[in-house]
DNA sequence: CGCGTGCGTTGATCTGGATCAAACGGGAAA
DNA sequence: TTTCCCGTTTGATCCAGATCAACGCACGCG
């Protein structure tokens, strides 16, 4: 089924790129060379699906290059989307055997891969990587809760303009928000409906209002051109003052 | 402002009531000691609020007895319920001085709380807190993604269905759901409806629904009886199967 | 006792976003 | 080149839930 692409990847986790944020940043050497016994990279095609809901889970992993999102399927096909994992996100939970959510490459992806029990054996026994995860789960849950805020309070059109606000956030990597920023969406209309809780034809006219209004400029669909960062954020309904200390 | 009622509360952990559950339950008789050293009770009634969103936190908790909810707040006064805290559950981030959010008593509440600088010594220094902190923190982040799910694509029945079910199932104890169950509401229809993201309208209105459909009997607005918590499960629209190796 | 006040219910109407439907445009395959 | 396909836009209509409004009921208080 699977086809296995050219298993790329920096062998040595010296040169990785998410070396200083991923559950492996707290390690020390000797930790790293352990983790290092018990990793393989694995690539995906934008599109394919990493693991499906309900499968047997032998792995954790971090998200290395590219951007993978979890989705949750209702019985009838309603869809809702409950996380965007970019580089250094960590997926899978230690403990647990099956995967609650459907995880899909959204673009080429590249997953750095730990056989579950080496995993599960090296957090009972060194505490840096049980630290670093307690930390970006912590961080996974304020997100989470965020998002609780965006889907029971938000208007579609808020909706639409806190997405693009936090892309363009993560993207531009600066959390300052000042000036002009440009991007790609790396998602399609109906992935951002899902993550929204909208339909596509509700983030097609929002889109198409933001930019009659000004908040956004359109080259090409998918490229972003945000001319002012706070005038979006103006249009998210958050409490300005609030995100500043967060 | 706050009179603080007497500081009632188990003295010696041996006899606390969540000490099987709690950030705690790891802990060994010398560390259970430590913590014992850094902890203090504190008294809230029905309604008061615990901790305002943006104040200093100098302490973590874990609730001991009563109810307790999480809610953030827009500035033109649109709220949503973000979590419910029930005996057992932790309050606060280790590593952050300030509160993202409102913590509020629903029922009259006990909480053991924790000097905050000595618990993060000890987060770094011994394991067992860490590492149940870390169990906790992923459960309440797959409820928090459950929470997405209904928020984003659930119905107003559909969303009253499942908030019964599941203060049900964790009021009588029993994960299976077999026949009959009878519980208090611990919150008003308005807190309903800020955790399910509608308008307190919307609830009465399903509420009475409900009722009129046979699925539940009310006695006294806040006396529910669900004849069969089946028949209750089979209106949240969550897949049945799926659920079970939850 | 009468009166307020806090919850909850119910009714009438409105509306934001869903649904149904058609068409567009660009890239890839034929 | 034409055709097809997929993601997207736009239009017309519908409807679930919001909003506005009135009222019921239980409880505590002067």
């Amino acid at each position: 089924m699977t086809l296995h692409p050219p298993k790329i990847g920096p062998q040595d986790c010296g040169d990785c790129p998410i070396r200083h944020r991923a559950v492996c940043s707290r390690c020390e050497p000797d930790e790293l060379g352990r983790l290092e016994s018990m990793k393989y990279y694995r690539s995906f095609q934008a599109g394919q699906t990493v693991i499906w809901s309900g499968d047997r889970m032998e792995f954790v992993a971090s998200v290395v290059t590219g951007i993978a999102t979890l989705t949750q399927t209702m019985e009838d096909g309603r869809r809702q989307m409950v996380g965007l994992l970019l580089p250094s996100d960590f997926v899978g939970r230690p403990g647990r055997g099956v995967a609650p959510y459907d995880v899909t490459a959204t673009t080429d992806l590249v997953m750095c891969c730990f056989r579950k029990k080496p995993f599960e054996d090296m957090m009972a026994t060194t505490p840096h990587v049980a630290q670093r995860l307690l930390e970006m789960t912590l961080d996974e849950l304020d997100a989470a809760r965020e998002w609780m805020l965006l889907l029971g309070r938000k208007t579609a059109r808020e909706k639409i303009a806190s997405l693009l606000a936090i892309i363009a956030r993560r993207v531009s990597g600066q959390k300052q928000r000042i000036g002009a920023v440009q991007f790609d969406l790396p998602l399609t209309r109906e992935e951002m409906a899902d993550y929204l809780g909208l339909t596509l034809e509700t983030v097609s006219r929002q889109m198409s209002a933001l930019k009659r209004d000004g908040v956004i400029h359109l080259q090409e669909k998918r490229r972003i051109l945000v001319p002012d960062l706070d005038a979006l954020s103006n249009e998210t309904g958050d409490d300005q003052v609030g995100e500043m200390l967060a």
